[in-house]
DNA sequence: ATGTAAATTGACCAGCTGGTCAATCATTGA
DNA sequence: TCAATGATTGACCAGCTGGTCAATTTACAT
């Protein structure tokens, strides 16, 4: 009853590997022979281990998704109010040991192949469905649900946007930066929704994007 | 004095061409020979008007963008108060017959090759400064300057953001509902800002994120 | 018409790709 | 001890890649 299989760890590492030469040389420079030699083994130890490259990189998403969920999960143990979960979910996804410029890149390029890999898809839907429950989770005491529902869209839409900024602008953000900006997203929407509205505003100013 | 030289014609047929081969294929499965096929021409053609593989994508990516600028300039001209030219700039970023997942999906597959080639770099930085310049233009004359630009940065996050969320998910939000989103985002900030505080919230339920 | 420059083709190439496979090497359980 | 299982390697392959180039066709100014 091992803890560890050798197979495990093996993967694992591999795991990383491809992750890491993702982060250097983007989805089209990512080769086998490449992912050995960051791991330090043979390519044929890669496909011994995966399927094929498909696989490979659908677990190097897993693994680089697994590690940015469980800085969430870890804040929002602490989280008791609310609030506090909501300020958990935000602050997690801005993790300043994760919020780099090349994690960002090799994030980037798994999402480019969302659409031609159904695994990678799904995958995504998963974590997109894990994180607009967590946020409507804890926005549902504050507003109406599905108020709610839309501020948690605009939530993770804001994320994503922030991360893209972090990867694509040379000079880019800093994590605090980005908590700051999600932080006064949810106040302004909050104070929106107090301010009278039982609904945010539809298309008074309007004119006419179809 | 030919307003269209045969050159130019070709290079624009070519620039379409890549960019429909990046909305099937993504940039690990563009090559040559599709777009060549795509533009119904032979290969070397396409390396006889781009000097090679980068060029070719890099003004793909121009052409691209050009549409999506056009989009906005168009809707920005008719605008007349700072409100109109706020919505002038998302609107026109979520332009209906532009705001498609295939778009995104090719366009995805640019960004991720960003970091490591210079020259879509610098094409991404150009807008970003033309998007940020709109928007403080117009906010400039609502709120305090640095507020202007914080709340700028906002906004080209969210956009991009929803975009990123229409390519990824398989239920992708619409035009009308991405338009809102960033709408109810500067209704939030503007509200948060004339509510008193001279900047927006700093730190007060911060829980620590470094 | 005719000569010149540009457009276009297709053959060609060396290098690399993902993937297969037979042959070793290491571990371990009995 | 020794068979058996899994780990690991490196040789190998067919197919495709970006890119070159000489040859041919087309367009056009004179």
């Amino acid at each position: 009853m091992k803890l560890t299989r050798l197979s495990d760890i093996r993967r694992k590492e591999l795991r990383k590997a491809a992750f890491a030469v993702l982060q250097r040389e983007g989805i089209a420079g990512a080769t086998l022979e490449k992912v050995a030699t960051e791991a330090g083994a043979s390519k044929g130890i890669v496909l011994h281990y995966f399927h094929n490259k498909q696989e490979l990189f659908e677990h190097a998403m897993r693994e680089a998704n697994a590690e940015l969920r469980d800085a969430v999960v870890i804040r929002l143990r602490h989280a008791r109010t609310p609030r506090e979960r909501l300020d958990a979910v935000i602050e997690g996804n801005f993790e300043p040991s994760f919020f780099r410029p090349l994690i960002c890149h090799a994030w980037l390029s798994l999402c480019a192949e969302v659409p031609r890999d159904d695994k990678l898809a799904r995958i995504q839907t998963v974590i997109h469905a894990r994180m607009s429950s967590n946020l409507v989770s804890a926005l549902k005491d504050m507003v109406a649900k599905d108020e709610a529902a839309d501020i948690a869209l605009g939530i993770t839409a804001l994320i994503d946007g922030l991360w893209l900024r972090l990867g694509l602008q040379k000079s880019g953000i800093s994590s605090e930066q980005a908590v700051l900006q999600v932080r006064n997203f949810v106040a302004g929407r909050l104070a929106l929704a107090a301010s009278g509205r039982p609904k945010a505003q539809r298309q008074l100013t309007s004119t006419g994007a179809s």
